[in-house]
RNA sequence: GUGGCUGUAGCUCAAUGGCAGAGUACCUGACUGUGGAUCAGGGUGUUGCGGGUUCAAAUCCCGUCAGCCACC
């Protein structure tokens, strides 16, 4: 059954709709990170305003508090949250392996300790749907163990092995039927274990494929080298997600290789943490630099914040911790990503792609150290992807 | 007016004759399926000022200025 439909390819770039309960989603898409169903310093308004379609929650957070009872009582979590887009949840599988210390994986699932409280929970891959359910998600992903890097061949294989059976699980506990199921691609950076763990998903027939464990360290080369591995395989008519990517550059450079949703908490905690982005790269408003400057963050920017509010007074305001610090920047790098996204599909649907993203690599200047880091290896893996 | 106390980084304060320090603030960097969190780096100084003693003074002595307290 078809789940994502591609209206047009441009190279391997692919312009698409999902349709879920909750609305149609143009691809590729960003998806802000709003982990308690909502995108932190936001109201849903300003998202709805600005034309998002999708937001990510976090099943692992929400279970622990307010608890996935609790939502279901009160509706699930559109009706919970005021947000009448589309929502997809992660598992926890992803905080397994960030909240690490606390945690024990067995065959039959997680053990682990709250990072709130420190009371022992344990999660089941048909406790994780469970989970996804009773909150009510549009998309659920399937819970899925997210190796280190670096970590050993052996590891990483049995690893995969383990997600594999978890999918199944996960897959046969599904009840909903109004809601999509994702598949999660493991492997680590070994490309036999990737292409195993995408055949093994692809075999159970998932609503999509996700790409994990990327971004944990590893050289940006090696990352788009395991997507390259993968991509070719996955059906045409089911979405492809990289989860957890990331800056401009390496949406840009995923949308290339034929990726069709991404989320990360790159453009939210940025912005609290006053990072700012411009069309040339990104600009941090703390600096002392900005203290007297009228402009706007990006002149050609036209969001609320930069319509109204100079670098100088967005500066005083983050130096001052005041709160609407957090709002107006977060409601700037969201709206930034989202005309990134529009640029792109608008790109795609003229034909047009290759031309924008050679345009995006000469003026973008990604961050400030990470800069050339960024942009070398985003060259080095477009070459690979050319080919 | 007399006596006493205090004066060191933007702020609060350490260092009692031996390389002028801490917390905070500030400056800089990091952050990729979110802790507005956190982490890493940076000392930014005429030790109120001027003399003196000493190999060596924030430290001891003299003078002076400022603030505070007590007493005329």
């Amino acid at each position: 059954m078809k789940k994502i439909e591609v209206l047009t390819e441009d190279g391997c770039a692919r312009l698409g709709i999902i349709r879920t309960a909750h609305g149609e989603i143009q691809t590729p898409v960003f998806m802000p990170v709003g982990t308690q169903g909502i995108v932190k310093a936001t109201a849903p308004k300003d998202l709805q305003d600005m034309g998002i379609k999708v937001i990510l929650a976090n099943a692992y957070h929400l279970y622990l508090r307010p608890g996935d009872n609790l939502i279901r009582e009160m509706g699930g979590i559109h009706k919970f949250a005021g947000w009448d887009g589309s929502v997809l949840t992660d598992s926890g599988g992803y905080q397994v392996f960030s909240l690490g210390v606390l945690r024990q994986i067995k065959e039959e699932g997680v053990v682990f300790q709250s990072h709130i409280d420190g009371s022992r929970h344990f999660l089941s891959p048909e406790k994780v749907v469970e989970v996804q359910e009773n909150i009510g998600a549009d998309i659920c992903m399937c819970l899925d163990e997210c190796v280190p890097y670096p970590s050993s061949h052996a590891y990483t294989r049995d690893s995969v092995d383990l997600t594999s059976r978890w999918a199944r699980r996960c897959k046969e506990a599904k009840k909903a039927d109004d809601a999509m199921l994702f598949g999660i691609v493991q492997g680590g950076f070994y490309p036999e274990l990737r292409i195993k763990s995408a055949q093994e998903l692809m075999e159970m027939d998932f609503d999509g494929y996700a790409l994990g464990g990327m971004s944990v360290g590893e050289p940006k080369s090696i990352m788009w080298e395991m997507v390259d591995t993968v991509i070719g395989s996955f059906p045409r008519e089911k979405p492809r997600y990289l989860m957890g990517l990331g800056f401009p550059e390496d949406i840009v450079e995923g949308v290339r290789k034929g990726i069709d949703m991404f989320d990360c908490v790159i453009p939210t905690r940025h912005a609290r943490n006053g990072s700012l982005f411009t069309r040339d790269g990104r600009i941090n408003i703390k600096h002392a630099k900005y203290v007297k400057d009228e402009s706007p963050i990006d002149d050609m920017c036209g969001c609320y914040t930069c319509k109204t509010f100079s670098r100088a007074y967005l500066r005083h305001l983050f130096v001052s911790h005041e709160l609407s610090s957090y709002y107006l920047n977060t409601i700037h790098n969201i709206y930034f990503y989202n005309s990134l996204m529009e640029d792109i599909r608008k790109a795609i649907q003229g034909g047009t792609f290759e031309a924008f993203y050679d345009a995006f690599k000469k003026t973008w200047k990604g961050g400030e150290l990470q800069d050339e880091h960024s942009i070398r290896d985003g060259s080095d893996a477009g070459r690979t992807g050319g080919r």
